[in-house]
DNA sequence: TCAGCTCTTAAACAAACGTTTTAATTGATG
DNA sequence: CATCAATTAAAACGTTTGTTTAAGAGCTGA
């Protein structure tokens, strides 16, 4: 087994288990022995477990914003852009991306949940330091096409929707049990982003009441 | 100091350190130690921590659905419901029930995002077995008055509406500290929720392009 | 006043945690 | 084949965790 192969091993496990149980939940034990690789090796190959989460996001985030610059750059150049096509640039383009790679964009977004509500400090400025110029440029582009929107309300519409996103999506799969116990009906996250983006384009271009 | 007292300073210091923290985050040496009680006193009077969660989530669920209840009898009787008519019972009445006892709804808020994002299985069965017949009220009621939405598409929609709500009123303080920096613009909480409010009814009320 | 119960206290428990250490093993290079 | 650095392995480290124990204090009712 080589280098690579045992940092993958221990990338691999632990993506699955902190998106399962969460980050402090998860010991390095748990991770290794899933792993199938020895306890020390994350000490040695990460050099601590906070690093190793970061490590963890690094993997999936920067493909994902890769993704996502090189469709805003595509956008850009036409003219005439909508918030319908902005959308369909996030939900689809970047996650299409990382399902091709053979990855879970569920999983993902449990992550993206996860590394909000779970306290993780370094991990909020690790991700605002590496990837916050990918979003600031996205909620840019996102709010030139609202110019009707106040930004103070525009802003806090961003936050709704990725609450809703992050949320849903999240807990896709408990979610969609639910929903087949009691309508019989299976919703794919095709489906269900073809549900939410349009909902989060209703949100976004409400008509703006204005509060202050 | 009263018996009522120990359990109640362990409850006011739990509270705090939970939805700042987390559950796995907060040691019960950390919230004895706050609460100025002995470390013992928590197995004492609650018999485990989980019990102790469990207990602090009664708290305030428990007047929380109380006052939504209320309301939703007061609604029932009227005919004539609107979205937005129920939507104000679920955020104005009940969060302003729980401000009126100076407890912090934003805390509230955190502590419920707490609850879906941290695994905590017992958690989440000790909330749905005990309030489980008023939430499905609610979206019954709700679900009511908006018969032209497929009701899979409204389920979904009711979650995206959940996760915008505990995404962005959990992180109230975050996210205002950060449009106050950009855009100089204080929020308060009634001003998010004057936001918030028609932001949700245009998502649940979009036109329905029907998937499946 | 004293028995009897409730509650508090201090101390100890075993288990689990992240990390470090030291030695064995591997694999490439000369 | 010998050498040397990189990697793995097993064991132990000191902390911290939730929980339990056993003794003490404080109050109540007879």
């Amino acid at each position: 087994m080589s280098q690579l192969d045992t940092v993958n091993r221990i990338l691999d496990a632990a993506e699955v288990l902190f998106a399962e149980r969460g980050f402090t939940e998860t010991s390095l034990r748990t991770i290794t022995s899933t792993a199938g690789v020895n306890l020390a090796a994350v000490n040695y190959h990460f050099g601590s477990k906070k690093e190793l989460i970061q490590a963890v996001f690094e993997r999936f985030l920067t493909p994902f914003t890769e993704s996502l610059d090189r469709e805003l750059n595509r956008r850009e150049s036409q003219a005439q852009l909508q918030v319908e096509d902005l959308l369909q640039s996030l939900y689809r383009v970047a996650l299409a991306g990382l399902a091709r790679e053979g990855r879970d964009p569920k999983r993902f977004m449990r992550l993206l949940g996860l590394a909000y509500t779970q306290s993780q400090g370094h991990l909020r400025r690790f991700i605002v330091s590496r990837y916050g110029a990918s979003y600031r440029r996205f909620a840019g582009q996102l709010s030139g096409v609202l110019p009707q929107v106040d930004p103070v309300t525009f802003y806090w519409r961003l936050y709704f929707m990725l609450g809703a996103t992050i949320f849903s999506l999240s807990s896709f799969d408990a979610i969609e049990a639910i929903l087949r116990e009691d309508f019989g009906a299976v919703s794919s996250l095709d489906e269900t982003l073809a549900r939410l983006a349009p909902a989060a384009v209703a949100m976004l271009t409400a008509p703006d009441v204005g509060a202050a």
